[in-house]
DNA sequence: CGGAAGCGATTCTGAATCCGAAGCACCTAA
DNA sequence: TTAGGTGCTTCGGATTCAGAATCGCTTCCG
């Protein structure tokens, strides 16, 4: 499995270790930001998280929640839940802009929905 | 090609169309978030933005800009160089965050490197 | 006791995605 | 004419993801 971005060491994409480029690499996989969004406020079971994420494949939950887990995002209680650690939090806290940007972006679009319809994408919703 | 996240519509993992849903989708794929970051100050050309993002494959590359500027996110200037529009730019500010938690991870990785030791990946730092 | 249901977690196969080298057409400078 | 840079495309192979099936465990209920 691929090993989980850390800074202090080389990455996919970045030899540097740069803090940033790790947080890129972790946090441009597939996932990763929902599950810590999912997991904002409140602890959630293995099955229980597989269904707030739209029932994304139990196989990429593994595989996501080891990396999280291993980069100290989160922890596992003695019951077995997921949570976000404090550092979880506050990277949950750091990604709170975005959910005023997507607002704002979607204003946008809809104020001018296509001007140039790129390829095969064209339908302007039901 | 997988069509570009809008919010609005429904999309990869995520039948509602919150516009939230769709960023997280439009961020999560590999290297979105770099690409915007390179951007933050100047345009660039196709080739020298690949050269920033650790020679990204320019097959990918293309794919992610073709995906930004379908969600106004890039504009491409007369002379094809590559830039932020203000949407983007408030994307990047948003992100910015992002940077300053990166940096505390890093030193919470170095605090405590390594209490439970995961699976494959127990050394400690060359 | 005997299910039935929920849980965390794993395994496997096929599909989607990504990588990266090669190449094309174009432009500019030497 | 040659050499180099550009934006961009193509294609075969590697990686990652999807999703169903399954296992062992626990809880609940008759």
């Amino acid at each position: 499995m691929m090993p989980t971005p850390k800074p202090g060491k080389p990455v996919r994409g970045s030899a540097t270790g740069r803090p940033l480029m790790s947080a890129l690499d972790l946090f441009g996989r597939r996932w990763s930001l929902r599950i810590i969004w999912e997991l904002r406020d409140g602890e959630l079971g293995f099955r229980p998280l597989q269904q707030r994420c739209d029932n994304m494949s139990s196989s990429v939950l593994r595989q996501r929640l080891t990396e999280l887990l291993d980069a100290r995002l989160l922890y596992q209680l003695p019951d077995s839940r997921y949570a976000l650690t404090p550092l979880g939090h506050r990277a949950y806290q750091a990604l709170r802009p975005l959910t005023r940007w997507s607002q704002e972006w979607s204003e946008e679009l809809l104020k001018s929905p296509a001007e140039q319809p790129a390829h095969g994408d064209a339908d302007v919703r039901s």
